[in-house]
DNA sequence: CCATTACCTAGTACCTAACTCGGGAATTCC
DNA sequence: GGAATTCCCGAGTTAGGTACTAGGTAATGG
């Protein structure tokens, strides 16, 4: 698990996108605009995020992009894992270097931290995210 | 809250401490060694961790870095908060270049989901952690 | 046909994580 | 008191990822 500003701009404009969806699709050109990124970033991010059937991208005048599934399918673990290709492994990978025990013992705490925020984010929906109360008094 | 290699190596490394505060101080070189990173490196870490008052050194032979603390006072937010200066402030700042209010609003939720993050890990002490079933079977 | 949008690829500037080097300063042991 | 050991400190260097730029092609609606 790993939590950049990559992950945070995908999270974003899937909350924009969730916001919007009765709109029909969202162009990357608006998000752009609205985060202060370059398109072409957006772009590629949103390669990543198509590849991970997450979102759905329609071309032409009025194009854009839209949710691929509902926004309660969609988790926020799950649009970071998207963006985010981990290259973790914690350095001792499979006990090649761990003769002790003890170093592996560390990795083995680092790798439950790990999961265990991965399933706290796993548990967090577009759809809760949208329902939080911050939303309903704009 | 951001969470990078730099936060892994300063959790793992107080891990490192809260499983050996029996005896008494660890060394430095004995933590770059188990996680195979440089010694001036995680000297680099230990000081951003000493002014945040998480842990204490002593120095001469047989010193090392001992836990300022009892590991039930220090939570994983801390150590990440430590070492990770976060440079974030979400681009808008304070509603600045935010006209149309929407733009606010998807800012918003991330700092509403940054801030269930940071109370998550906030509630995971080292203590807690130390406690996991997974050390008990070593 | 033309404007608009998604889609794709290649290249690049910049920042920072991670490291290196070289020196101290405090403490303990002989 | 001298030497070994450890923490401390600052100024660099390197590698890789972030974020961008520039150029296209493909689909679609008016």
């Amino acid at each position: 698990m790993r939590l950049t500003t990559k992950g945070r701009y995908a999270v974003t404009a899937m909350l924009d996108l969730a916001l919007h969806q009765e709109k029909g699709s969202v162009a990357l050109a608006d998000i752009a605009e609205s985060q202060h990124i370059s398109l072409s970033y957006l772009e590629q991010l949103f390669a990543k995020l198509r590849k991970a059937d997450l979102v759905r991208g329609i071309r032409g005048p009025g194009g854009g992009y839209h949710l691929a599934k509902p926004p309660e399918e969609i988790s926020i673990a799950a649009i970071i894992s998207a963006v985010d290709e981990r290259v973790d492994i914690t350095s001792c990978r499979g006990n090649e270097n761990c003769d002790k025990g003890e170093r592996c013992l560390t990795h083995q705490l680092w790798e439950d931290l790990s999961d265990q925020l991965h399933g706290f984010l796993a548990g967090i929906s577009l759809r809760d995210v949208v329902g939080w109360p911050k939303v309903r008094q704009v």
